[in-house]
DNA sequence: ATGAAAGCGCTAACAA
DNA sequence: TTGTTAGCGCTTTCAT
């Protein structure tokens, strides 16, 4: 069996113990030991855990009985299938996910690919995720792109590599290229788009009321007496920033209150950057009265230094944000805002690319947008009952 | 080649046309045309993604060629190697990750198992974690028990399955039983908890000074002049409640005031619940002057329930609690918190899972505990002159 | 009702 | 330097 390592006869070998817990050998016709040095080299690494073949053989049957066995397969007899589940449980036989996927070709994981946890948005959206997809048979992969368009590419890249079955994305606030995604596409897997959508591609895509929530948020300062609004946008050429600055400027603009390009000021949306738009709004010739920002934490921000400077809010200044969260609902004074409700867009972009994983074919580029509610607080409201006029009334686009 | 599926012959059988998109048989022998209608129901469901034998045959050279261009062995040709790494990019090739971990035996992947991302504890610590396995060539699969013991069991069965390299476990709330966590040693599965440990097992643990955090908060608000000092736990068998409230005891016990049942509420930690907690306090026969929140959110819902009612914080009642965030710092007035360090924690945890994975065999059961930081603010800080000498002070355990 | 064998995509040992 | 082959764990024909 064993050839010899230095006449490399095979006749004379025969085995002569253990030695550092290997197999020796000794050759008569050389007379001489030897071990196998790289014996084993490759086995250990493997995984030790339980599979489908240690449960055959404990039970003597083949593995493919026991797989039909586990399977619910019909035609297998009732007491095999007993026996079998009850040394799956014995022998703690986890199947293994990663031969059944590569297997069935299909992996029932679906990628997410989000800028930031730490934004209540996603961390929102991404738990109304998971709640779909464990009531549906689905697993979640989650990636970060950590705002980085880089990060983003190598992270699609992944779960591509993990044979996910679809893509969830969300855009980075720097992406600007769009081919990533194009190859996505080409593969022929599935994808949905949600919030921070990509306009120049055809994809199924679930929105919010970016506009009109805008438009409502700055209507509403207009209504509550502001003439002279302050907008604090995220990057230039960030989507989400055009969308909502053309909300804001069709306010003013059904209103016949000029654009002012002083009052627009774009940000990276981090954390503390409230507090340089305030300083650059404060010192402007004519500070404005009233400040909408498209990340409602920036305007909480904003509060906070306006608040160092003893201004009124909302009397001398007031603020408006997108996006509702505790922070907004629990400040003083609480901050009016566009609630664009983050669970529902995580829920119905998660049904959406279920549909379209099972419907690959006849796959429709879906647009479809959550309606959103404007709460006014009193981050905006105007106390006296003089301005009460303005406090319900219904506006249409 | 096609045997007949009337007469079972298959002399007569020749091809005839196409029906359906299927191929059509017509037998000459007993005069029956036929088609297979569960010809190809197995192929078309299969990935339609390129493959590193796509690739070779597209050079026309033998797939282990391709394989070992593309992993950068040594024993290559540079010309082959430029060609395969070429064909890799036109053709869009990305490995077959399940292929190759199945191979390998080995996922390259980190499984963590979190109660709810939308705590910013969670969202913090998880984006940390992400960062640190982007930089060391892991992934990262999360999944949210929402707080269930069973969504919790069922998580790590799924993370095992999907042979994860090891797993990050932080409990939900309700979490009693730790069999599975037991299984998943049985496995010789590298597992770290971090936060919410379990302290019925000898696991590497990532924790914070979850007594000495206690300990100093409640301290503070003695020094601060407190007498009656109420606490807010969460469930009663919860490990971090029970350490917690150490802590509160052992503070008072140092100053030897007396610990009263009344003072002590339990809770299910849930939004909203500090409301409630409030209510209890406030209509206590003599309600407490001071109160400490293990979650720092109930904290401040506690101090806006406080503010409607012209309750003076921190003269009348002081605040403080477990765990510091932007909300703590930007409510007013600003909560006195302990700092545990989210981001810090989750790199401890994913560092020291990483160091077992790579030593499976000479894993030391660490425990590792992250200095936090007292931040004393308005809710709890005496504003006249009269009591400064309680701040800043330093205390030793 | 059960077993044997092929194959999912990849890598590594072995040959050439 | 390259090709051939076996095998990772599983499911699914096909054969019995």
């Amino acid at each position: 069996m064993q050839r010899c390592i230095k006449c490399n006869s095979v006749d004379g070998v025969i085995k002569s113990g253990f030695l550092r817990g290997k197999q020796r050998f000794f050759c008569k016709l050389c007379d001489f030991y030897f071990i196998l040095e790289n014996e084993n080299t490759r086995l250990p690494q493997k995984t030790n855990q339980t599979t489908i073949l240690d449960v055959a053989k404990h039970l003597g049957i083949a593995a493919s009985t026991v797989s039909r066995a586990l399977n619910g397969k019909s035609d297998i007899s009732p007491f095999t299938r007993k026996a079998v589940q009850q040394a799956a449980i014995d022998l703690d036989y986890k199947p293994n996910l990663l031969a059944q996927s590569l297997n069935k070709g299909k992996t029932n994981t679906i990628g997410v690919v989000i800028p930031n946890v730490e934004l209540p948005f996603f961390a929102t959206a991404l738990a109304s995720m998971q709640q779909v997809a464990i009531n549906t048979g689905y697993r979640i992969m989650v990636c970060h792109s950590s705002e980085c368009e880089a990060i983003e590419k190598l992270n699609i890249e992944t779960l591509i590599s993990c044979r996910v079955d679809g893509l969830l994305v969300s855009h980075s606030k720097e992406t600007t290229s769009f081919e990533h995604i194009k190859r996505v596409i080409a593969k022929n897997i599935p994808i949905v788009h949600f919030d921070r959508v990509c306009n120049e591609i055809t994809t199924p895509k679930v929105i919010h009321e970016d506009f009109k929530g805008s438009f409502e948020l700055v209507e509403h300062l207009i209504l509550q007496g502001c003439k002279k609004i302050g907008v604090m946008l995220g990057p230039e050429k960030f989507y989400i920033s055009q969308i909502r600055l053309e909300g804001y400027k069709a306010a003013l603009q059904k209103y016949n209150i000029p654009i002012i390009e002083e009052y627009i000021y774009y940000s990276d949306m981090n954390k503390y950057d409230g507090a340089k738009a305030f300083e650059y709004f404060i010192n402007l010739p004519a500070p404005p009265d009233g400040v909408f920002s498209i990340l409602s934490r920036n305007a909480i921000e904003m509060m906070v230094e306006a608040k160092k400077r003893h201004i009124k809010i909302p009397e001398e200044m007031a603020f408006v944000g997108f996006g509702d969260d505790t922070l907004c609902e629990l400040f003083e004074p609480s901050l009016t805002v566009f609630n664009h409700f983050p669970s529902k867009v995580g829920e119905a972009a998660i049904n959406l690319l279920i549909e379209n994983i099972k419907n690959k074919n006849s796959l429709i580029p879906a647009v479809l947008s959550i309606q959103g509610e404007l709460i006014i607080r009193d981050s905006s409201r105007v106390k006296t009952g003089v301005n009460s006029w303005s406090v319900g009334q219904k506006f249409t686009e």
